[in-house]
DNA sequence: TTTT
DNA sequence: TTTT
C-alpha cells in the first residue's frame, strides 16, 4: 500500500537490564522492556491512580545495539521511535499466541538516552555505517543528519549566527 | 511516573467496516482493523517485497466514535494517534492470551480521515464536549484547538494575513 | 481541509527560565526557549560537530502554564508536543517579519518533564478542567486519560494483571 | 546534547507544484509549500471557522527528491516527517530575517504520498542508497526497513501468517 | 520489571 | 540561552 505509516514513540524507563542476543551470523538483537505510566485523579473518589504499561522493544540495528549494550541499564530513561509488529509464535504447550513488539530497524528508528548518565551515545561512527547487514538506523539522537550547509531557498544564509529570541 | 510518553501514529486503511458496540451504560466503543504495509526491494533477488501489518484500534471517545460510525468504511484511509495498551484475556478454550491494541481515549488521541469522502468530520460540537464520561478526545483533525488570537509575544500581530512563500 | 495534521515533537532543554505573561482577561501565556541539538562526526575531518537549534514555544493552556510556572527552570529537560504556527508581526523599525512558533493549545498538546526534579506535575486536577477558557490540554504526561475499564473486545478482561515478559 | 528530539509530522496538501533546484555539485533540493488547516466551531457565534497554516519544507535527500519530482504536484496530499530548522537570511532590502523550515534530510525523515495517484513511490532503489552525498533518508513510506526475518525472541515464528482479528 |  |  502506498502511503502508510507505522510509528511508535515511547518515553519510558527500562524495567530491567537489556538482553542482547546474537543471530547465527553474528548480528546483535537487543530486547528492552520499557514502562510507561499515566497517573490521574479519580473523578469520584478523588484518589490518585496510576497505570503502568509495559512495552516489548526489539532492536535489530547494529549501532543501536551497541549503544544499548554500552549505556543502558535497568531504570534508564529512553526515547524510542520504532514500528509496531505482531509476531505469531507457538508457546511451550503448543498454543499459538501473538506478541506485539516495537521494532527498531532501519530508517525512522531512533533510540535516545534521556538520562544524564552517559556521554551521549557517542563513539558510534554513524554516517559511515560500516556496511552492516542491518539497515542503518537513527543513532542516538540524530547523529548522522548532517546540518544543512546551504539555505533552503537560495537566499543569503549565515548559518552560524544564532537566532535571538 | 512523571515523564513518560506512549504514542502510536498510524496511517493506514481499514481492512473491514468498523465494529461499534455499546457499554451497558450506553457509551460507544469502536473497533478498527487497520493495515499498514511496507515495500522494499530484496537486496539479493531484486524482487519487490511487501509486508502488511494489521493493527487493532479501540476507540473509547464518543465524538470519535460518531465520526467512525458516520464516515468510515472498509478501505478508508485514516490517520490515527493513540496509545499502546496490552490486555490480558482468556480465550474460549481457557487459554490466557494477550492482545495489544492502539487505544484512542482522551487527550492526545486523534482520528483524521485522509480520504476525500467526507466533509471533514465536522458536525461534532467539540469544544463543548457535552460532559460525556469519556475523556474528551482529539476530534477529527483538531477542531477544538482555537486559533491563537493574539501573538505569542505581545508584538503586533496580523493573524489573518497569509504567509507568502 | 479535512485530513490534515500539524504536529511538532521536541525533547530538549530550556535555555532560560520560562516567561509567563497574562492576557487582559487574566489567562496565562508561557513562552519557552528550547534547545535541541544534534552531533555528528565530520566525514572528512573526523571532527565531532554539533549544531543547536532553538525553538520558540508558546503555551496557551492554563494547566500547562501552571506546571511551567511551578516546575520548569532554565536547564530543565522537557518533552513537548504542539503545532507549528507562523505569525506575522511588525518590528520596532516597521519591518514586517514572521515568527514560527510551536503552540501548545487544546487537544494534542502535551508537556512532560523529563528531569527527576519534580513530583510529576501532579496536583493539577486535570480531567475536571475548571471551565477555563482555554481548550483543555494534555497535562503533564497524560493524566486525564482514564484507563480502559473494559477490554476493547468483549472478551474476558483482567486489567490488573501484569503482562509477563 | 545527548537526548534531544526535533521532529515535525505533517499531513497536508501542496499549495503549488514542487520547486526543485540543484546545488553546484549537482545534488537536488526540493522545496514544498504545504498547507494544514484546522476547523472549529466558534463557541459564541456558532460559526464554522477555518485557519490554514503554511509550511515551508526543504528536502535534501536525493531519493526523496526523485519521488517529489516524479509524483508530487500541486494539490497532492503527503505525510512528511522532518526536523525544524531556522535559517537567517538577508532580504533584498538588506533586512535580516529568519525563516523556519521543515528539513527532510538523513535519518528519520520521511515523505509518503497519501493520494492514490502513484504506485507507491517505488522505483527508488532504497536500501542500496548509491553512496550519494546526502544522508540517506526515509523513502516513501519505509521501503528500506527490511522486515524482521526472525522473531525477536527466539521462539517459534511463523512470520507469514496473517493475524486474524 | 521501571519511574514519580 | 540549554545540554553532553
Amino acid at each position: 500500500m502506498a502511503g502508510s505509516v507505522n510509528k511508535v514513540i515511547l518515553v519510558g524507563n527500562l524495567g530491567k537490564d537489556p538482553e542482547i542476543r546474537r543471530t547465527q551470523d553474528g548480528r546483535p538483537i537487543a530486547n528492552l522492556s520499557i514502562a510507561t505510566s499515566e497517573t490521574w485523579r479519580d473523578k469520584n473518589s478523588g484518589e490518585r491512580k496510576e497505570k503502568t504499561e509495559w512495552h516489548r522493544v526489539v532492536i535489530f540495528s547494529e549501532p543501536l545495539c551497541k549503544i544499548v549494550e554500552q549505556y543502558l541499564k535497568k531504570g534508564a530513561k529512553v526515547y524510542i521511535e520504532g514500528a509496531l509488529q505482531t509476531r505469531k509464535y507457538t508457546d511451550q504447550s503448543g498454543v499459538e499466541k501473538y506478541s506485539t513488539e516495537i521494532v527498531l530497524q532501519g530508517f525512522n528508528s531512533t533510540l535516545t538516552m534521556l538520562d544524564g548518565r552517559s556521554g551521549g551515545g557517542g563513539g558510534g561512527n554513524f554516517g559511515d555505517e560500516p556496511g552492516g547487514d542491518f539497515g542503518s538506523s537513527g543513532p542516538v539522537s540524530s547523529a548522522p543528519r548532517r546540518p544543512v550547509a546551504a539555505g533552503g531557498s537560495g537566499r543569503n544564509s549565515d548559518m552560524d549566527d544564532d537566532i535571538p529570541f
